[in-house]
DNA sequence: CATTTTAGATAGTATTACTATTATATTTGT
DNA sequence: ACAAATATAATAGTAATACTATCTAAAATG
């Protein structure tokens, strides 16, 4: 099984864990931790703890944990870019590529043999709830600058691009783009914690639902089917 | 001048500061403090020092910091239901009237002198920044459960029985609802912080062009305009 | 084999998010 | 007008957090 790695930017880490057993171990349980616990109840003493190391070496690592969740989040979109990539690349059409790159947003999220260490599910369920928090602070200015929101920000491009293949008029890609892979966490979450702000049910068939709410708001937006009917 | 209050679920608080001068010392102070701060460095300490009051007096009014904070946006989204319901109570036409509540969504907020100890300006701004931290927790089904997003809910509601009344055979309505609710402040931030993730420019039409990109969504989401073409 | 790198052990600090208790104002009902 | 209830202030205390610092041992590397 080839074992892939992300290029992630420099500023997310003070030293490489992908490199590391100990590094790995922190990537791997931090996931699962800050999954069970959320990311305010989420320590580093709890996290050394959990690998039998100790808080100063995971500070070798990571600055602060606010940095490491910024780094568990961009290899989520660095991964999610990949697979976009891989499933839009044998696709020749703007409108089939746009619908590819919109069924990985939206799909279950499940675990990805090349890339042992890292529980993409648990993974997934971070993202949904913590991921605003990345952005969200006084330091936003500051962290963009140093590119630590890279991968949302090439991921949203991408995406922005696609959009643009269809509907070369349309004025406004990249806030589609953004609009419509945060609305999708977004859906999913409330659809099964806040149900009167989703017309969609949580079960099975969620993933699918939430792909279609999706495709109709992209494009029913971008190709507004009266210009030229 | 009438000074208004809203009926805010009890839950949100444990003695109601709108009715005494500490409470609503409270209420102001921590809407210019967590504008300021942001809402981690904002502590109940800080913002006794500044009414000149003590920490367990605050902890009278308010369980803890994050009540007071979700007691905040509640109270940002009554005024924002209020405020639907002015402009759009004098008009009849569906799609005047979704048109709108959409103006006051996407509008610049400012303040509003029928609630005097209140500054709107920097509530909106707390809103955007910090909206998201009050679902987003481990204890979201139970706040739930007492109520306390509300005042959230219902505006959605709102918002999406007005997209009903235009397009009654859209099947999506509440998901649309909450993602333009919750696009048109995350495009505001994007256009400013993070410019890459959206198309609108930060300048003194950004208002009026949030408007123009939510009324696009939505109008062509629910009426696509073939089907009757 | 020497040296750099990596990790573990231990200790310490300012701050946070509370809780508890007591004392003193202020308001209210009669 | 006065007692009782309520509201606030003052003070103290606690466990936990998010670090920083230093020193030593082990392991990888050249």
């Amino acid at each position: 099984m080839a074992s892939l790695a992300f290029k992630l930017n420099d500023h997310l880490f003070l030293k490489d864990p992908q490199h590391t057993l100990l590094g790995q171990n922190i990537i791997s349980k931090s996931v699962e931790l800050i999954d069970k616990l959320g990311f305010e109840l989420f320590t580093f003493k709890k996290l050394a703890f959990e690998i039998t190391s100790t808080e100063a070496s995971i500070y070798r690592y990571f600055e602060n944990k606010h940095r490491l969740l910024l780094y568990l989040v961009s290899w989520y979109w660095n991964w999610i870019e990949y697979r976009i990539e891989i499933s839009t690349s044998n696709i020749h059409l703007p409108e089939d590529k746009l619908k590819a790159g919109l069924r990985v947003i939206t799909d279950k999220k499940s675990f990805d043999s090349s890339f042992a260490f890292v529980d993409e599910e648990a993974l997934h369920r971070i993202v949904i709830a913590e991921l605003d928090k990345t952005y969200l602070t006084k330091d936003v200015d500051r962290d963009n600058q140093e590119g630590l929101f890279g991968g949302f920000k090439s991921l949203c491009n991408k995406i922005a691009n696609l959009i643009s293949d269809v509907g070369p008029e349309y004025p406004f890609p990249n806030s589609l783009a953004s609009t419509i892979v945060l609305a999708a966490k977004q859906q999913l979450f409330f659809s099964s914690h806040l149900p009167s702000l989703s017309s969609l049910r949580a079960n099975s068939k969620i993933h699918d639902e939430i792909y279609k709410f999706i495709e109709s708001l992209i494009f029913n937006t971008i190709k507004p089917k009266s210009t030229h009917a």
